[in-house]
DNA sequence: ATTTAAAAAATTGTCGACAATAATACTTAG
DNA sequence: CTAAGTATTATTGTCGACAATTTTTTAAAT
């Protein structure tokens, strides 16, 4: 259950845990999207009471993974694909500013650092030629460094701990790790050499298109999906 | 109490009401920035069980008002000038990305609904010139409008229901209300006429101008602050 | 007098029970 | 048989008490 994230801090209290493995269940589909949760159930299931699981529960809401209406309930957020869009717009938005914070406020380290972890990451590219998982947990290590380098803990903490979990969680529910690899390979070279340069603005408009990119991936891969196998994802588009 | 805020739906619950209005003692400044939060003192104020304060305190950490850390307890956020230029960095990121989306996702008759909103303000700016509120809430308005106007879910709750309580506790702080009066609204006519055009790019970036030329007028009131009356304000800056 | 260790107090986390609200099943009228 | 209204059931919201942890106070030793 490697998240990467870091900004998820170990987990030290009962509730934390409980997130934690909610967390995994729904972004790795295992709880269905849409899903409606019972509280009762839910904290049968997990052995504990149910105010601790109400105070998982909020730490769900607050990364939007699911969504609730006073009186009523919870339910899973649906994964739409207005909604991924929606994300990845919010994404462009937040990491192409991470990114030119980033290009000014990240220490030369820093950067040496980012480098050399491209550097190991070509050359596994090359060892694990198509092993979709080094792959993406080498995406997500770049961008999260890029995001900790803007040195803004608003920008750190919207896109990492709150933005990211719904990033794995539709890559996981359309099938989608690993993407395009050897094409992000070289955006990430590029961004790195803008933010090198010290090269804000550069750094902000590749970071946008790079992302841009990513998602048009998606989409055209969903789009593929629809036709090939029309019956199995109906449910992803009308809702 | 008005908020004026769209997300911010009918309190129906009780420790929806607690939160309301702790958060706008926090954001008025009742409850003093930084301010460690005692749980069982709130919860006698308020006439409630800890439990319900408890979820209220919840809501207050997911739109950043209070920072909670375990087994310790929950303080009020500390208003720094680092903290206020990342918020507005923030904000420029996703109100730009928010204005560029609104220019194409807008509809017309949400368009010309915005426009005669700015002609009632140009009138209401000659009737009552100089009286403060009325600009500050003309001010807020634009900006909901703008940012529900993208039509993108996840932008409208990011920036409605999250960092908006944060500006406004910033202005409240910084004694900030109403700021650069007439400057302000010509910048609001450009925006809506590039959106009017359907111009996302532009629109984009005007807003981004329209909210980092705000960030450098608080800084300048503040910087000036420091220089007129040294003692009082510099809690602000060493914290 | 200062520092360390232990004890006491206070605070946060967790639990099970009750109250209020919403969803479901049933009854009755048309 | 359908539909509306009522009764029942289930779910969520709230409460007070106990357990675990942290902070403060007190005591002792260097």
């Amino acid at each position: 259950m490697k998240t990467n994230n870091p900004t998820q801090q170990a987990a030290v209290t009962t509730a934390d845990k409980v997130f934690e493995q909610i967390q995994h269940a729904i972004v790795e589909g295992e709880i269905e999207s849409g899903t409606k949760i019972s509280e009762p159930e839910l904290a049968k299931r997990y052995q504990i009471s149910r105010s601790t699981l109400r105070e998982a529960l909020n730490r769900l809401e607050k990364c939007h993974l699911i969504e609730r209406k006073p009186n009523v309930g919870s339910r899973v957020v649906n994964c739409s694909i207005e909604g991924l869009l929606e994300l990845y717009i919010t994404r462009e938005a937040l990491e192409g500013m991470a990114c030119r914070q980033a290009a000014e406020n990240m220490t030369d380290d820093e950067i040496s650092h980012m480098q050399e972890m491209l550097k190991a990451h070509a050359e596994m590219q090359e060892l694990k030629d198509g092993v979709a998982y080094y792959q993406e947990e080498g995406n997500l290590d770049f961008h999260y460094k890029v995001i900790l380098g803007s040195h803004n803990k608003q920008l750190i903490e919207l896109i990492c701990g709150q933005l990211y979990h719904l990033v794995r969680m539709y890559r996981c529910q359309f099938g989608m790790n690993s993407p395009r690899a050897s094409r992000a390979f070289d955006e990430h070279a590029n961004i790195i050499r803008a933010i090198a340069d010290r090269d804000g603005e550069l750094a902000e408009i590749l970071m946008r298109r790079h992302i841009a990119a990513s998602r048009k991936n998606i989409e055209n891969k969903i789009a593929k999906e629809i036709t090939t196998n029309g019956q199995k994802n109906i449910q992803l588009i009308k809702s």
